[in-house]
DNA sequence: ACGTTATGTAACC
DNA sequence: TGGTTACCCTAACG
């Protein structure tokens, strides 16, 4: 049996213990296994006779409905087999096991030959915990993050309000929030490849992208694509241009791609972009033209990637940028490879050392690696089966890579749905190995109830940071985290025991609504079901009459 | 306290 | 084709 089968089912198994006490009253399984409703109220389908949702900690997916997770019928989330398999699914890449021998050789021989770094072990397997944290840092939800190129304790965020926060990881409560860089959802911030760190590039849907001093705030816009500053619609139709996604090239050039699909290339020396590129645009009914993702390669400088909502993802050779579009084109001049999705494409990342791999992660729930950039109008080399869908409300997931990881398999993900952790149901943060699509960590917190779709690996320190909702979280190794190789499911690492360790060591964290001093953690509400309480899970809402997100009459 | 609102997406009719 | 409804969602505002 497998070690992900072996955590899988001891999961199971806490659960039906604690759901046997803490369960709805209303339900009861039948031999399908779904709980079946009482109470004649429709679930998820409109069908009637069973019930969907969060019985305690665990979510049972509607019936009637395909898999959640990987989308095929016949099977529930809890018993995808995607879910169940150690890879996801995925045959492993030649040469990620350093056992393979001969392979590994060449390998090695092979990328030590083209100047590549060397490839070192498989991601190791580590336990996490929180460390500090700032609590309601922003107005509203975490958009994006950047950690400070020189001050190591630095990390940047921008917010769905606009505003950007410099928070000082180290110290905790030591911050600085920027409110009017930006007047509306800050999408990205990006500091040019070998910054100083004085000035950090931004985009927001105030449909400005702008060039700030991070010690004043004091701003320059090199960009808008309205004529005015943003106060209100701007287009024909009502609708506004807002900017989606940002990244800086090589070369010093500001790339930002808007929600009618289109690219402008600025120059930090003037105010207004030197091109423009439409990059993304299909459909008729419903016009799917929003940039998602835009990211420079970190080796060739004339090498962009972007991602769309119109499901796929451009590799663009901006030599030839000059060139003149045929009318009606719908495919942009600089096209060297598009890369086809099934669903929206939230982001799509070249590796952050070599450049030659590709990491998109996709509505379809799946995370996409090609190992070549080369071959990437061919089919992908993996799709990893990951819970990365979203709903509104929330930032969508975005899989990173570890900028520090030399043999570029290391990635980030945040995880959508919900898993039953000792009664607790939690939403951890993913670090998966792209080059076997194995699951290497999960982190988790009991404080840490709600989805982080926003984390970023440290580039020089290991160190994450997770943006959840209104609050950042930092995470380091545990002290006594040493490498579990084999890891198995022991006493000394179970999630059990990783809640209570991390419940019992308690962390730094600082209320930036309330405090102006730290708190060091004394008692900090667990999110664990209320036991005293007749059953009733946190999680459990009163019924409703209304139907959720029904107009109002 | 609770209802409403907030520019998503896609399946389904 | 256009309208309607639902989603393992969050959190602010009245």
């Amino acid at each position: 049996m497998s070690r992900r089968e072996l955590q899988f089912l001891d999961a199971q198994d806490e659960d039906d213990a604690s759901s046997s006490q803490s369960g709805s009253p209303s339900a009861s399984e039948d031999e399908t296994g779904y709980p079946s409703s009482d109470d004649d109220s429709p679930a998820v389908c409109g069908k009637k006779g069973h019930c969907a949702g969060f019985i305690g900690a665990r979510y049972f997916d509607c019936p009637n409905k395909p898999c959640y997770l990987c989308g095929q019928s016949g099977h529930s989330t809890m018993t995808c087999p995607f879910r169940i398999d150690p890879g996801h699914g995925c045959s492993a890449a030649p040469g990620s096991n350093p056992t393979d021998g001969v392979q590994w050789e060449v390998l090695r021989r092979e990328q030590g030959a083209a100047g590549a770094a060397a490839p070192g072990l498989p991601p190791q397997r580590k336990r996490w915990q929180v460390e500090s944290a700032v609590l309601r840092l922003h107005d509203r939800r975490v958009v994006c993050l950047e950690f400070h190129p020189r001050n190591q304790n630095i990390v940047l965020s921008g917010s769905k309000g606009g505003r950007i926060a410099v928070w000082d990881m180290e110290k905790v409560y030591e911050r600085t929030v920027y409110r009017s860089i930006n007047f509306w959802l800050t999408s990205a911030l990006k500091f040019a490849p070998g910054s100083d760190g004085l000035a950090c590039a931004t985009c927001s849907y105030d449909s400005t992208v702008k060039i700030f001093d991070v010690e004043t705030g004091a701003a320059t816009t090199l960009h808008t694509a309205t004529p005015r500053e943003w106060r209100g619609p701007v287009e024909e139709d009502g609708s506004w241009i807002t900017q989606m996604a940002m990244d800086v090239m090589q070369g010093g050039i500001v790339v930002a791609g808007d929600n009618k699909g289109m690219l402008y290339f600025c120059d930090p020396r003037h105010s207004s972009a030197f091109a423009t590129m439409q990059a993304h645009k299909k459909g008729t009914k419903v016009q799917l033209e929003r940039v998602q993702s835009v990211a420079g390669n970190p080796v060739d400088a004339n090498l962009l990637l972007t991602a769309g909502n119109d499901y796929a993802a451009r590799l663009l050779d901006l030599r030839v940028l000059g060139g003149k579009q045929e009318a009606g084109a719908e495919v942009p001049r600089a096209e060297l490879a598009s890369l086809q999705h099934s669903k929206v494409i939230n982001a799509a990342y070249f590796s952050p050392i070599t450049g030659r791999k590709i990491l998109t992660t996709s509505q379809d729930n799946r995370l996409r690696v090609w190992d070549y950039v080369y071959t990437s109008d061919q089919e992908p080399d993996r799709m990893i089966v990951h819970s990365n869908n979203f709903n509104r409300y929330l930032t969508p997931f975005r899989a990173e890579w570890d900028p520090k990881d030399l043999t570029e398999r290391l990635i980030v993900c945040g995880r959508y749905i919900s898993e039953d952790f000792g009664g607790v149901a939690l939403h951890p943060v993913d670090l998966l190995d792209a080059s076997t699509g194995e699951l290497v960590s999960e982190l988790v917190d009991p404080n840490l109830t709600t989805i982080s779709p926003v984390n970023k690996l440290h580039p020089n320190q290991e160190l994450i940071v997770s943006g959840n909702s209104r609050s950042l979280f930092v995470w380091r190794p545990a002290p006594d985290g040493e490498l579990v190789r084999d890891i198995g499911l022991t006493a000394s690492n179970s999630i059990s025991d990783q809640l209570s360790l991390a419940a019992a060591a308690g962390y730094t964290f600082f209320d930036a609504d309330e405090s102006e001093t730290p708190k060091k953690k004394a008692k900090f509400a667990t999110g664990a079901p209320k036991t005293d309480d007749a059953g009733e899970s946190t999680k459990k809402k009163p019924p409703r009459k209304r139907k959720k997100d029904e107009e109002g009459p």
